[in-house]
RNA sequence: GGGCGUUUAGCUCAGCUGGUUCAGAGCAUCUGCCUUACAAGCAGAGGGUCGGCGGUUCGAAUCCGUCAACGCCCACCA
């Protein structure tokens, strides 16, 4: 045969494999007769690259898929883009502020020109490498969230939410980010430890001397131009000399009522609270208790605005600064303390967020989330590992309204038109709107120019919380063919951390707009790490490029390398060595092939007894794993099922089959051993093809002669057959007598292809003699001379003795035995006991004890042969 | 502050309803081998009081209590 390279070379085989399934449409998916699977992905950002993170749940989803695909079933795995609005929008300002020109400056439309010029440009390349992975998505289906059935569909759900009543406007407190410009939600906001100041204010008490003041404590200096009161608690002997009084707040002057409520904590500071309504939610609560004003001191880019005074202009923490200086410097500021609390950041931008009030769109969440609870709390939809079910009851329990508009032009604009004499309509179209417009205002010369749609646009997750419906298309065509055979999808890769901001949203609308689950499992992959537990970022640039890893491994081998030690939900600490081994076992399989197709064979010799067994074992054997894997499957243990497929290619097939079945140098195999073998191979593949689809297709092509179009993709994967336990039992125990038998060898400095002879005193299953000669390269039970010396070993109660040639050294082996005699002396005392005690022979099941008996009966037979062995060597 | 979870070999993890498949796997380590499938390999070996303490039980890695360390989520006293 043709020479084939000792090592696998993955770049050779991968594009070629990739585009002969694209080619020959093995991807694609339409409704059929036959059982749906599918899978919708977590569409990432349209103009993201691959990161690590993506490969492990990519990798993940694509071993689900393609194993459903093996099994019949009709498999639709759909790929889409998620517009990212806050995250595009950035990167869009950004690029155009390095060209000098300020979002400010364009009009909406001309931005949005700039955006989706961007998107067009970065847009896509994720999907791209997605392929380099071997991802096994329907691309014709390809979606993307801003398309125009998607936005169509993001509409139209809106208009429906706000006529059922759920939606509505509403000034609160959000969390407003400086940087990007716009309200983001709580679930958006990472709270982080920050080592302050605590600020000690003097506030003069209006009327009286300069000796006559309050001290406040505050972490915000900045904010004084904000306060409207202080707050005292009722019952407060520490301040209640200020009961009543108005108090003078310094640099503004402004004077101020100090009011009481228990909301106060008497224990923190002075027990003096300044209320700024504006830029606190809890003074927030205050001002509407007590009807105070609230005072905005802050542009929208996080200065000060006209109520900042002297400091207009200037940034927010600029001004703590400053303030700070100039309080100290008017004699305002008692003390300082170094203070620690938990500081509000921006998940997006990652500057400190600014509470900040203004008119949002809510989503009301109580009554859509309690079937979306119903659900994962009576297994409908089921969570790997379950732990996460306690997070999302908790959450779901407590779910607060969703604020759902952000100040952004990248997005779906909100359908909402303002009258020109106030108030609004909300509506699918611009046509629409003036019709509702018209029949609100009863004025129907009303035009569209004199509506004025909210310049405001939606959370992204509004977009992507329909998508496993929207995706088919379900929301504008509820009764389409797709939607009704693809719906509820099956089961949903993600990570945990957005399972409120995606997991459960999408399980509210899946009911809201099916009535039924969206998906009937999630899987949660964790978190992927390096070395040193830390969370790859762009910042700490640990993170590896994932196409690179690709070149170096080749995709099959980085694919096991991310599936090797991360079980669902547990972080990942990831190492390229990882990947090594992934690339190590691609080359075992490519050595395996080269061995088997390197034979040739003779239909004229006979089937040697030794294969004929083996052939009987591993047919066993890989039953046994076949029926692993399905039960490690159906928990969501992917990468145990792909440690069982591994060390049955590894171990069973590689080290002891091959190795069994191996006919001599240059020596033919028979034709019922090749076959057999062929077929094992043939089983193999298909079991590996879901981690390693790639090397898989190449060898399965090669294997035998294939048609054009077929593929291991759609070939059936192996079905669990009951499994003769008996058989694989015996080999363990052959195994052990070969062990031992290599123990010795390695010992003894005795050559692994020297004959020996092995004698066998006890119980012995001889079913697979042959197999024991062949690789021990043993005589069993030789008739003839006894040896001059001899070494033996045990199998459970069966001695097994190689007759040696002065070999041995008699103290070592005398040694040895004594060893093993007093650890066996040791057992049986305490199996002894055991059974002397009443109170467990009394009280334990009859099974157990039963054991317990063969274990004293078991020692007290090796402690026999033990004491034997050691008598023939004092003979020698 | 509240809740959830984790702690088993050097590393990453299995060990379901307490009892020979209860101390396991892969990697790493050590020893010997360049044996014509594979040194990205082969053969063999050594590693653990199952986080600490206490309890229940004839019997605990497994159940209960408690302490400790770590992780995550929620809340946010200025």
């Amino acid at each position: 045969m043709a020479e084939i390279a000792s090592k696998y070379n993955p770049s050779e085989v991968e594009e070629k494999w990739y585009r002969y399934w694209l080619d020959k449409g093995f991807f694609r998916s339409v409704p059929d007769g036959r059982e749906p699977y599918t899978i919708v992905i977590p569409p990432p950002n349209v103009t993201g690259v691959l990161h690590m993170g993506h490969m492990l749940n990519n990798t993940i989803q694509d071993i689900l898929v393609r194993r459903a695909r093996m099994q019949g079933k009709n498999a639709c795995w759909v790929p889409g883009t998620d517009h990212a609005s806050i995250a595009t929008e950035a990167k869009v300002v950004a690029k155009l502020a390095a060209e000098g020109t300020g979002k400010k400056d364009l009009t909406r439309e001309e931005f949005l020109r700039h955006a989706w010029e961007w998107t067009h440009k970065h847009g896509g390349i994720i999907l791209e490498q997605l392929k380099k992975l071997g991802a096994s998505c329907d691309w014709d289906r390809t979606c993307f969230t801003m398309d125009e059935p998607r936005s169509r569909s993001v509409i139209k759900v809106f208009v429906d939410l706000y006529n059922k009543g759920l939606i509505y406007r509403g000034i609160r407190m959000v969390n407003w980010d400086p940087a990007a410009r716009t309200a983001i939600s709580d679930e958006e906001v990472i709270h982080k430890e920050e080592h302050g100041k605590l600020y000690y204010i003097k506030y003069r008490v209006e009327g009286g001397t300069e000796k006559d003041y309050i001290v406040i404590a505050t972490t915000r200096p900045e904010t004084i131009f904000g306060d409207v009161a202080v707050c005292i608690h009722p019952n407060d002997p520490k301040t209640a000399h200020a009961k009543g009084k108005n108090v003078i707040v310094p640099i503004v002057n402004r004077v101020v009522p100090v009011i009481e409520d228990e909301y106060v904590d008497r224990e923190f500071g002075t027990g003096f609270l300044k209320v700024t309504p504006a830029h606190d939610p809890n003074d927030y609560m205050l001002g509407e208790k007590y009807n105070l004003e609230s005072i905005d001191i802050f542009n929208d880019n996080g200065t000060l605005n006209a109520h900042g005074l002297p400091y207009e202009g200037m940034e927010r923490f600029a001004v703590r600064k400053q303030i700070e200086k100039d309080l100290e410097a008017l004699g305002y500021i008692e003390k300082t303390e170094a203070y620690t609390h938990s500081v509000g950041y921006s998940e997006r931008t990652n500057v400190p967020i600014e509470p900040k009030l203004s008119m949002q769109w809510f989503l009301k969440m109580e009554r859509l989330a309690r079937p979306a609870l119903e659900a994962v709390e009576n297994d409908t939809i089921r969570f790997y590992p379950a732990k996460f079910r306690n997070m999302y009851r908790h959450w779901m329990e407590n779910v607060k309204d969703w604020n759902i508009s952000r100040q952004l032009w990248w997005g779906h604009r909100i359908p909402a038109y303002y009258l020109p004499e106030g108030g609004f309509v909300v509506a699918e179209t611009d046509g629409e709107a003036l019709r509702l417009a018209r029949e609100k205002t009863g004025n129907a010369r009303l035009q569209l120019p004199d509506l004025r749609q909210d310049e405001d646009c939606l959370d992204t997750w509004f977009s992507s919380w329909l998508w496993p419906i929207s995706v088919f298309d379900g929301i504008n065509n509820p009764g389409n063919a797709d939607i009704t055979y693809y719906y509820p999808t099956n089961d949903l890769v993600t990570a945990p951390e957005i399972i409120f901001f995606w997991v459960a949203r999408m399980i509210i609308s899946g009911y809201e707009y099916r009535r039924e689950a969206c998906f009937r499992n999630v899987y949660f992959t964790g978190i992927v790490r390096d070395k040193l537990g830390r969370k790859m970022s762009k910042s700490l640039g640990n993170s590896p490029d994932p196409i690179g890893l690709i070149n170096q491994y080749g995709a099959d081998g980085v694919r096991m390398g991310m599936l090797l030690t991360s079980p669902a939900g547990n972080d990942l600490p990831f190492d390229a060595s990882l990947c090594e081994q992934g690339r190590n076992f691609n080359n075992k399989i490519w050595n395996a092939f080269r061995l088997v197709k390197g034979w040739q064979t003779d239909d004229s010799i006979p089937q040697p007894e030794a294969s004929a067994l083996a052939v009987g074992w591993f047919g066993a054997r890989l039953n046994k794993t076949v029926a692993e894997m399905d039960d490690l499957y159906s928990k969501y243990r992917l990468s145990e099922a792909l440690m069982s497929a591994y060390k049955l290619f590894w171990d069973e097939f590689s080290a002891w089959y091959l190795e069994i079945i191996k006919p001599g140098y240059e020596q033919p195999i028979d034709r019922a051993t090749y076959q057999a073998t062929l077929g094992f191979f043939d089983s193999l593949l298909r079991l590996l093809h879901p981690f390693m689809p790639f090397i898989t297709e190449e060898l399965w092509q090669a294997l035998e002669p294939r048609k054009e179009g077929e593929s291991i993709m759609v070939a059936p994967m192996p079905q669990a057959a009951p499994v003769e336990e008996t058989c694989l039992k015996a080999f363990e125990t052959v195994k052990e007598i070969i062990g031992g038998v290599r123990t010795i060898r390695l010992q003894k400095n005795i050559p692994a292809k020297e004959p020996l002879k092995l004698l066998i005193a006890g119980e012995h299953d001889s079913r697979f003699d042959p197999v024991i000669e062949k690789i021990g390269m043993l005589t069993l039970n030789p008739s003839g001379e006894e040896a001059a010396s001899k070494i033996s070993f045990l199998v459970g109660t069966t001695e097994y003795t190689l007759p040696l040639v002065c070999r041995i050294n008699v103290e070592e082996e005398r040694t040895r035995l004594k060893e093993e005699l007093v650890y066996q002396q040791g057992f049986l005392d305490l199996v002894r006991k055991k059974l002397g005690n009443a109170g467990f022979t009394d009280k334990a099941p009859g099974k157990v004890v039963e054991a317990e008996r063969r274990k004293q009966a078991d020692a007290e037979s090796k402690i026999k042969s033990l004491e034997e062995a050691i008598d023939a060597l004092q003979n020698n």
